[in-house]
DNA sequence: TTGCCGCCTGCAATCGTTTCCATGCAAGGG
DNA sequence: CCCTTGCATGGAAACGATTGCAGGCGGCAA
């Protein structure tokens, strides 16, 4: 492959003069670039990132370490994250941990190994030293997202889900229903427990007690959906609205529901954290509490760059709001 | 961050043994090599992979470039690429091209300029020049995957889904369905002329016509599906069966039927091209043709890496095999 | 004519590894 | 006892870019 050598000598000048005039410094006389620039077409020259990279100490990428890629919610996160890092001139790797902390300690390990400028995580349930260890030394930047680990002084960009959560009560409340209950993520996720918090608290405004038997503790994936529902409508008292912490659970929870033979809403209502737009589509469409995941992408990324570029870097927290379809029963308005 | 040389000289050796004690190197004394990993430990060294792929010519990492990435299918193939890649010790770079050819550019171009080892792409409709240059130049080994370019010489790995077609095609006609109507892809895209082909053909096989009002040409997009069947209900005869060329499109099928107030299977029957989890939860559970997803990445993967090492790739070709559920009415065996 | 200044350009060091080649040393055979 | 052999190690040259520093050269003013 040709270097920058090669564009030199094709050229007639030094390969600091051809640096130079590919990255538009100022001190370059006209001819003298034109010409660099002809040699380096003709060439199909293409400057070495790698060799640049370990010049300037920069590469330019970040890494984004997510817990289960197939997640919708996730896919659409880094999404953005990747549109908004193209905007800022760096490309992004992704890591899928599936929700397992030493598969992405394996990946936080290789990507600080590859000299990522910067790191994204959306840290797992459980123990990970390398991600402590990599945050403690506080080398390599580092941003959470949607989640977090208390005690790391690492800012956090995520979605705070309470007010939702209140107004989805009120909805179900005012609909009627009394007997609300919860399918809640891993204990250890900062998401779950707080979704399974709002919740209880936004009952207790109603004075609704949230008994145990009514918290079902998920793993944010179909299957314990689907469990965990199954347990709720085994009880002498099923619950008359279920409430999924995660999108996948709330599948699950509905494929439950359909296979007893009960119908959503008539039988029992169902709402879900993570709008997704699939729930548009199903049947009924499910009401659910909408992130705004573009933002949250987005937001992240522009924290992780103002720490590598220097800047202070804040942790932020965006809001949910409610999403109301069909799947709660009726309301006085019709809402799509 | 520590270096090579801090480890050199805390254990009291030179950089050459340094790197033949941490990369296995036999010539190196057991003794000397504990000293060398103890000083690496305690110094918490990690080997600088740029420094390391600017001299081996290796960055032991895959470039993908996909159309989109929020697309179930893409995401599905995304995670079975980066599962192989992982497990033959490489990373991937994701780019998503949207279906724009020139973001597809912008990413082969980055990805190049990174000198990854390799690219698997699946490309976009339209004109690509920085792609075609590419693949022209050989320099980076490539791999298309489930679509590819007529005239250029590079390995395919792809689907093929004829037989499916074919089987769903009877599957329709045992039901009785006679008026059956087909949404493809973009027309320049080969997996969109394909399944279109492919039906037809099937079709011929009972004498059937495929008249050109049964024919709609989408874009792989939900907007595109709604539309197209839109316009094949406001038909005199409208269709009995409709069968979407990708899951997308599928689903707009679903809602352009459903605001009519017309019921899946009973008024009109529904089959999708590429299964994904979510055609089990809707109502009714689509028939689908399942692509063997996770081979096709893995296979891509294989395929790719076998030209980076020197050995012949070889295009691959695996077969679709239709998944029936009740989207299309009953069949003589009941069937989930 | 001389001196100074400013614009361009080139030299060479540097980033952190890997790896070819040479070298020192110990052991063993003639 | 000397020579050969082989093993373990070190020196130093790459890889391909960026960049501080110095210097050449032309123009302009004194």
């Amino acid at each position: 492959m040709a270097s920058i050598k090669d564009v030199a000598s094709r050229a007639g000048v030094s390969t600091a003069t051809v640096s130079r005039a590919l990255n538009n410094h100022p001190a370059v006389a006209p001819d003298t670039r034109t010409r660099v620039l002809e040699a380096a077409d003709t060439l199909g020259y293409h400057p070495n990132g790698v060799a640049r990279s370990l010049r300037t100490n920069r590469t330019r990428t970040l890494g984004l370490v997510i817990s289960d890629v197939l997640n919708p919610f996730f896919t659409e996160l880094a999404r953005a994250v990747e549109d908004e890092a193209r905007a800022l001139g760096y490309s992004v790797i992704i890591g899928n941990a599936d929700e397992q902390p030493d598969l992405q300690d394996h990946h936080i390990r290789t990507l600080v190994g590859r000299r990522i400028d910067g790191l994204l995580v959306s840290p797992a349930d459980g123990e990970a030293p390398v991600l402590r260890e990599t945050a403690r030394a506080g080398r390599t930047p580092m941003v959470f997202v949607d989640r977090s680990i208390p005690g790391l002084d690492v800012p956090v960009v995520r979605t705070d889900g309470t007010g939702a959560v209140r107004d989805l009560v009120d909805h179900l409340h005012r609909i009627g229903h009394r007997r609300l209950a919860v399918i809640g993520g891993p204990a250890a996720t900062t998401t779950g427990a707080e979704r399974v918090d709002a919740f209880r608290h936004a009952l207790a405004r109603y004075g609704l007690p949230l008994p145990d038997e009514y918290i079902g503790h998920g793993d944010f994936q179909v299957g314990s959906g689907r469990r965990i529902t199954e347990g709720f409508l085994d009880l002498e008292q099923p619950p008359q609205a279920v409430f999924a912490a995660d999108n996948l659970m709330a599948l699950g929870a509905m494929d439950a529901i359909r296979e007893r033979g009960l119908r959503v809403p008539q039988d029992i209502a169902l709402a879900a954290f993570d709008d997704i737009p699939w729930f548009l589509h199903t049947a009924p469409p499910l009401t659910a509490i909408a992130q705004p995941t573009g933002d949250l992408g987005r937001a992240a990324v522009r924290a992780l760059v103002d720490r590598i570029e220097g800047r202070p870097a804040r942790s932020v927290t965006l809001t949910a709001t409610l999403v109301v379809r069909r799947s709660c029963g009726a309301t006085e308005r019709s809402s799509r």
